[in-house]
DNA sequence: TATTGGTGGATACACCGTACGGTAGCGCGG
DNA sequence: CCGCGCTACCGTACGGTGTATCCACCAATA
């Protein structure tokens, strides 16, 4: 079982899943593996390329969402489905939306989403395709990216309150005290614990009726 | 003229300007200034405390546009602000969203945009106002980074047709051969280059529209 | 004058991506 | 059967990174 471009992507996915981006190295794939370094040159061109191996076999798992025939509940699966991929895969967010995404499961996804939007009755030029699905693209990889970092740094104070008033605390509160900042002082102090599903979930649905009109 | 946070944190956003933050390194930057690489500690925790910087002075020129007493248009304002300046700081777009933000003129642009927004009649409490904070701002981050990284690619490439049916054509042309996204495909062969800041503008008035109840 | 404290510099370490040269096996032409 | 070229594997080496640590100097003080 010589090597292949699916075993290097799994072994790095594995990797990234547990010690993030910033924990992967070419090395460390190889030593995953059993080989030299170089030996993945064989298979990949650049590390660059490897990400784009490795955000493609996520878009394959979104892939998978079944296709209703009502096109709003099939972007509202993607959507959703892309943020359960990111959310379990945070290096996904990280790389979303820093390169085209070419790979072929990742045009499928576009090709769900962008047959999916055409098909409501408000999108019915190429131009209004172009920017109903920039719209919520933008939207997407902006909460995504907003959820997953607020995920990582509630993880690294801690959830509990005596942590995060420790680490984050003496700056910001110090910050919040000067009074310069009353709303977003608030915001901090009162501002409820909602569900972050649900958050996401409204948000979406209320890009997704500007977008297309409701 | 012993060094500062300040000298540093300019030096580092024109090397930034100049070669984006991969050619950006403590070496180079303490090569620009004339001291060694080490002296940078003295004033700066680490690199990511130093990008931290960087960000933070951009928020200050973002924080710079006037208030208007129309809460929208002092929402408009801020936005615009945030992509020009992404577009004129490319790295910024990459750092965006990428950490919690909480520079003092971070925390201002925060507060401002948080004040108006607050005066919308639909925002009621402090969970509305999350909310709509949340959406108008991952909407913003998305929209930015997807500018960006098109933008790149355009550079990259060429932006006349030959040179992009060299680079991207043989693999993307061969992709959309296969008929496997004819949606996509038509985004891509008659898809109208429509002009970005128009688009822009056209979704964010559609985003905020959509979460403040218009 | 002797000591101390602080300031700038150089060196060193661990790690990174990857260019490059070498070598062993294997199929094929003579 | 022999030799040749080609392909797949391998290790080493280079130039770069962030940063910890030690060291030399120089000013001010006791």
């Amino acid at each position: 079982m010589p090597l292949s471009r699916e075993k290097i992507a799994a072994a790095a996915i594995r990797l990234a899943d547990a010690h993030g981006l910033d924990g992967l190295s070419i090395r460390k794939i190889a030593k995953e593996l059993g080989v030299g370094p170089m030996r993945l040159y064989d298979y990949v061109l650049n590390r660059s390329e490897l990400l784009d191996l490795m955000v493609d076999v996520v878009y394959a798992r979104i892939a998978e969402v079944d296709q209703h025939q009502e096109w709003r509940a099939t972007v509202l699966a993607i959507a959703h489905a892309t943020r359960r991929a990111a959310l379990d895969h945070e290096w996904f967010s990280d790389l979303l939306g820093a390169r085209p995404h070419l790979g072929p499961h990742a045009l499928a996804v576009g090709e769900a989403t962008a047959a999916a939007l055409s098909r409501s009755p408000r999108v019915r030029d190429v131009g209004d395709l172009q920017r109903a699905l920039g719209a919520l693209n933008g939207f997407l990889v902006g909460a995504i990216r907003r959820e997953v970092t607020e995920r990582r740094t509630a993880r690294s104070t801690g959830t509990d309150e005596a942590a995060w008033q420790a680490s984050l605390g003496p700056y910001l509160t110090r910050m919040l005290e000067t009074g310069r900042y009353p709303t977003v002082a608030r915001l901090v102090i009162d501002g409820a614990h909602l569900d972050a599903e649900e958050t996401f979930s409204h948000n979406l649905t209320t890009v997704l009726d500007g977008v297309t009109g409701g």
